[in-house]
DNA sequence: CAGTATCCCGGTGGATACTG
DNA sequence: CAGTATCCACCGGGATACTG
């Protein structure tokens, strides 16, 4: 698909926003950057999102298995072991996100300035 | 910056979430696409962005222009005209975000069709 | 035309306690 | 270890009325 349809699709309001409001919450993004380094398990996800709470977390990772960006694979020992890993689709959404990240980054400080000016203008 | 750079900025957490939280709301997205195509006021703006309340159209233009992403001439006729457009910055996210758009475009199915799939599991 | 000013509802996400 | 279950605070955003 070029840009041209990307463009038209998006004045059409088709689901972009919606895709969009789906991974700009508070966690998703950071999970799916953990998980794009290697499969991991609950709480070692929990240890590399800092401030995550069990609940957001449990509710993301949910989220991101119902969407089918992410596997959850349990092995029956005790204690159970749950371990999870970005699905093909989930690792291509990782790299558009790398994308914006690197605009994000590009842009960080004429961001922090520009709101510096205009707040200090009132 | 390259990707390695990316990602491990993306690891350290530094402000991607924010940018995302900032241009993930509701509307940012399709007003910086509207503007894309040309400068616009107000109303047109209003016109173009179905469902949007006054309100929202003017926090987040007043958001975007605050963060530099656009600007607002105003010309002091009567009644007055007030004409919205990208600044440089408004352009290169308004790229950004097609990229975005487009794997957005590209796995919609996929996720509808995992959503139900998930949901039909219960 | 291009906004402000209020009021209010619902949903996101935090804190905490409990469980197989 | 890997979750569930509750309760609750905050605020994004809608509806409506008013203004220079």
């Amino acid at each position: 698909m070029n840009m041209t349809n990307v463009l038209s699709e998006l004045s059409n309001c088709s689901g972009v926003s919606e895709v969009l409001g789906r991974i700009g919450d508070k966690w998703t993004v950071q999970i799916v950057v953990v998980l794009s380094r290697q499969p991991e398990r609950f709480n070692s996800i929990k240890r590399q999102v800092p401030g995550i709470s069990q609940q957001m977390l449990t509710r993301t990772l949910k989220a991101l298995e119902r969407d089918g960006l992410v596997d959850r694979s349990v092995r029956h020992t005790t204690p159970p072991q749950v371990e999870y890993s970005l699905t093909k689709t989930g690792v291509s959404l990782a790299e558009a996100v790398r994308h914006l990240a690197a605009w994000a980054i590009e842009h960080r400080e004429f961001i922090r300035d520009s709101r510096a000016r205009y707040d200090d203008a009132r």
